[in-house]
DNA sequence: ATGACGTTATTGTAACGA
């Protein structure tokens, strides 16, 4: 299975070239973020003509996620277990809950696209909003794998944290000023690693970013982020055998902010694993 | 210069993003 994470910053704005992306490299399954629409405005056709099934969830204009997938895609779902909501100026534990996550069940994996909440300052409710959402995510991801211990689960998408300095590349990006390097989410996401989870492209693509503000010739200069992950339970991240963060995505017209992130996997019953048995 | 750039609501202006 080859599986790929995109934030696509609008799905109607970029339907030809993220198909295109998605064929041209043989894409199995592909999890997008900020898809920007209600389902029923999703463009569906140009996905099915391409031969992908496809799960979107959108509740307006804002957020939204999605799941295209050669294999039928199964057990659907639009939250995970205590996911919290939040409303400007309702904020609350009755507060709505957004468009931020999708999981779906294809070919034996558990998949989840995700949207982690951006915090937008460090003295915002969505900060705290966005610290709540990733305790959940965490609780919910613990929980599973005590179950479920060889469950091949993945994480993925866009998780608005740059986990150590070394995925901060840009200058407006500071400790104590802005969001998304704060000790408290980093702690948050290593608190998602120490529940089981591994960041399965690191240790094959050990540098680069996957996302450049389009303000301030952020790429030509390449003043990035790494924020967008592939994590993988022990089941999951076993079987990964290359990673791929396609930065020429970030070229051309009208591309996203954001570029795709893709890992290869070798999984008990592949269909497409033809190497011979060795003994 | 409280903006730059881009998308979506909408058609002048505001929210949101990270």
């Amino acid at each position: 299975m080859r599986l790929a994470t995109w934030n696509v910053n609008s799905i109607r704005a970029r339907v030809v070239r993220t198909v295109d992306f998605a064929v041209r490299e043989n894409i199995d399954v592909l999890a997008m973020q900020e898809i920007k629409c209600k389902p029923e405005q999703f463009p569906y056709e140009a996905f099915e003509e391409a031969g992908y099934h496809v799960e979107a969830h959108g509740l307006n204009q804002w957020n939204g996620v999605a799941i295209a997938s050669r294999s039928p895609i199964t057990e659907v779902e639009h939250a995970f277990p205590d996911m919290p909501g939040f409303l400007k100026g309702h904020e609350g534990p009755d507060a709505p809950q957004e468009a931020r996550a999708l999981g779906a069940t294809i070919d034996g994996v558990k998949v989840w696209s995700l949207y982690v909440p951006n915090g937008r300052g460090l003295d915002d409710p969505h900060f705290t909003y966005k610290l709540h959402w990733l305790e959940a995510l965490r609780a919910y991801t613990q929980r599973t794998l005590a179950a479920q211990p060889d469950l091949p689960l993945a994480l993925v998408g866009d998780f608005n944290i740059a986990p150590t300095d070394a995925d901060n590349g840009d200058p407006t990006v500071v400790e104590g000023v802005t969001t998304h390097v704060s000790p408290e989410e980093r702690a948050a996401f290593q608190a998602l690693l120490d529940a089981g989870l591994t960041d399965t492209v690191r240790p094959l693509v050990p540098t680069g970013y996957t996302y450049w503000d389009y303000k301030q010739l952020r790429f030509p200069r390449n003043e990035g982020l790494r924020i967008d992950f592939i994590l993988g339970s022990s089941a999951l991240a076993d079987a990964v055998v290359a990673a791929e963060i396609h930065r020429n995505e970030r070229k051309g017209e009208i591309p996203s902010d954001h570029v795709p992130v893709v890992v290869d996997l070798e999984l008990d019953g592949d269909a497409d694993d033809d190497r011979p048995m060795i003994f």
